[in-house]
DNA sequence: AAAATTCGCAACCGCGTGATG
DNA sequence: ACATCACGCGGTTGCGAATTT
């Protein structure tokens, strides 16, 4: 038996949104802000389930989502993080402002997998022609026998929900919303509760980043440090992949360092 | 021009987790 | 310690649009 759904279905409106629904909700949020999405749907005078507002407001309504045409940044973004993190869509999606995961998943769906697909077969492709040519030339080069098998080694972790307090090692882009809400935190509060934390214990995130890096997190603008905060990743992941004796351990401290 | 197929994305679903009583 | 609630996440589905046959 699978867990009872999370309301009565009967009498509520599924599919599409119309236009009235979505300026309800709209107006609902906007002057009680978000939350209490179970209860909301009635109070905002909708024959929706909360989840289905839910999602529709994360998905579609919010002011700051954009819209469309992933830039060839956005796209190199998204594969060198899902390199890193595997499918947590919505940790992904915190980095990349004005984006849902729901989109991000969607477009790695749909579009990188073909993209990585065709880039796996172009080397391939090109590996075949110089065995044909170093044969032809009679020229032996050394290539490991189970070379075509080997792939680089990538760290999937096991889908994790997000702890809240990522919010302040990695802000969330999008989490500044133009109108009152309790959920909406101040910088200032998040420098607060940074603090809080780095008093009570280590967490875990010096482990691979220095002081000088946490600070930049805090002083300079979310656009500045996304693409440090990229590079300096990588920088980690390749020096965890280069000591093959640890490898799975520290990784699993990287992932947890970014998650709690 | 019409039918068949593929694509893209919004929406749904089930489950895990933290909070609360 | 346990049950229940509420929320958020990732996987999946369904349908309209676009493309191909």
């Amino acid at each position: 038996m699978g867990r009872a759904p999370c309301c009565s279905k009967v009498g509520l409106h599924r599919g599409p949104w119309t236009s009235r629904e979505d300026a309800l909700l709209t107006k609902y949020i906007q002057a009680h802000g978000e939350g209490q999405w179970r209860s909301l749907p009635k109070r905002a005078g909708l024959l929706r389930c909360g989840k289905s507002c839910r999602l529709r407001w994360m998905n579609y309504l919010r002011p700051d989502i954009k819209r469309g045409n992933i830039t060839p940044d956005e796209d190199d973004l998204i594969i060198r993080m899902h390199s890193l993190l595997g499918n947590r869509w919505s940790l992904i999606a915190g980095r990349l402002p004005g984006r849902t995961d729901n989109e991000i998943k969607n477009y790695w769906n749909t579009h990188l997998i073909k993209k990585l697909k065709n880039q796996e077969q172009q080397p391939e492709e090109k590996k075949k022609k110089k065995k044909q040519k170093n044969e032809k030339n009679k020229i032996i080069t050394k290539v490991p026998e189970d070379d075509s098998e080997r792939k680089t080694l990538v760290y999937l972790p096991k889908a994790i929900r997000v702890n809240k307090s990522l919010s302040y090692i990695i802000p969330r882009s999008d989490s500044t919303l133009n109108m009152e809400s309790n959920s909406v935190k101040t910088s200032q509060e998040e420098k607060e509760q940074r603090e809080e934390t780095k008093e009570g214990e280590n967490d875990g995130f010096g482990l691979f980043f220095g002081e000088q890096f946490h600070e930049d997190l805090v002083n300079n603008n979310e656009m500045e440090w996304q693409s440090g905060f990229l590079e300096k990743l990588y920088e980690e992941y390749l020096q965890v992949l280069k000591n093959e004796e640890n490898h799975e351990k520290l990784l699993d401290s990287f992932a947890e360092s970014l998650l709690v």
